[in-house]
DNA sequence: AAACAACAATATACATATGAACAATAAATA
DNA sequence: TATTTATTGTTCATATGTATATTGTTGTTT
């Protein structure tokens, strides 16, 4: 179904650009609420998960990631990472260590209910977004991450 | 820029699924940030902007739209819908009529300065939106956005 | 008409996001 | 070496989002 039945619009978006940059949009949130839905059994947030998921796949040889490098992989303000971590601590799934050769540095680590909650929830995961998205072919869904590349790059100019 | 590098990912991402639910997520997180950047010296946020666009081009024969109608258009809890309108209601975008047929509803209308700041910022924004968007060619615009609807509706069920 | 279900808006608690200002630490440079 | 600059994490004010419960109004069903 397009945009205007879904969104029950009584008049066509304008022009082809402006509905592209909302389908994105709107394609995007309905992706999260999706998410949002599927974690709330496992008393997690979409954004937690993620988290825990650069935890485990992409931490360093010290198994963890700073904030920082945390806040640059999720694009999302070194605060926000101050407080999602705030909320993860209370509930158990990672920790702060003191890195030793950088003071300034907060390295996050998973802990073991966080390693056991993440290995519960990925493969089920994995296994949703695999069924969302076959139904594109794999050469379009290549097509369309080159095209969202593209639009990424020119958005940055 | 590859996702990949973009967020200085150590690992690829595991599946091509994957990688295309992600780029479809990123994409819409770099968009949100660009219109936070363009309408910030507007002195509104890219929702505020969002929901006058729907006002002026989507209201009704009376001129405005419920809360209720709001919500499902821009795929928000209605509860939401209620501080947003609370905001832009203080800084005089927008007004709540009560609507004549049903006591039940609001009618939210632009003000006098909603309708001149919206036209000063919306030709402004649509030249941005075609200049990003032309990068991709009419023909991508248009397979993108059939891709982006049969994921929607696979999500969906 | 009275009871019930459906719907609109609101209130509250909470999660996530930004920008701005700050202290502590590390790196670069004069 | 001393000073400046950059970076990390935190705090604060504010905007946006969800879920849930509540109130008032309308519609439907006995």
């Amino acid at each position: 179904m397009c945009l205007e039945n879904e969104l029950d619009l009584i008049k066509p978006v304008a022009s082809l650009g402006h509905s592209a940059l909302l389908n994105v949009y709107y394609t995007a949130s309905c992706l999260r609420k999706k998410a949002g839905e599927f974690f709330h059994p496992f008393g997690i947030t979409d954004v937690q998960f993620n988290l825990m998921m650069l935890l485990q796949h992409q931490g360093g040889p010290e198994g963890g990631l700073s904030q920082a490098r945390l806040s640059r992989m999720m694009l999302v303000n070194r605060a926000n990472i101050t407080m999602l971590i705030d909320r993860m601590e209370k509930a158990n799934l990672v920790v702060r260590t003191p890195s030793s050769s950088d003071r300034r540095y907060n390295i996050i680590k998973l802990t073991a209910r966080g390693k056991k909650l993440l290995a519960q929830a990925e493969p089920l995961y994995i296994k949703e977004v695999k069924r969302i998205m076959a139904t594109l072919k794999e050469a379009e869904q290549k097509s369309m991450v080159a095209m969202l590349e593209k639009v990424r790059n020119n958005v940055a100019e």
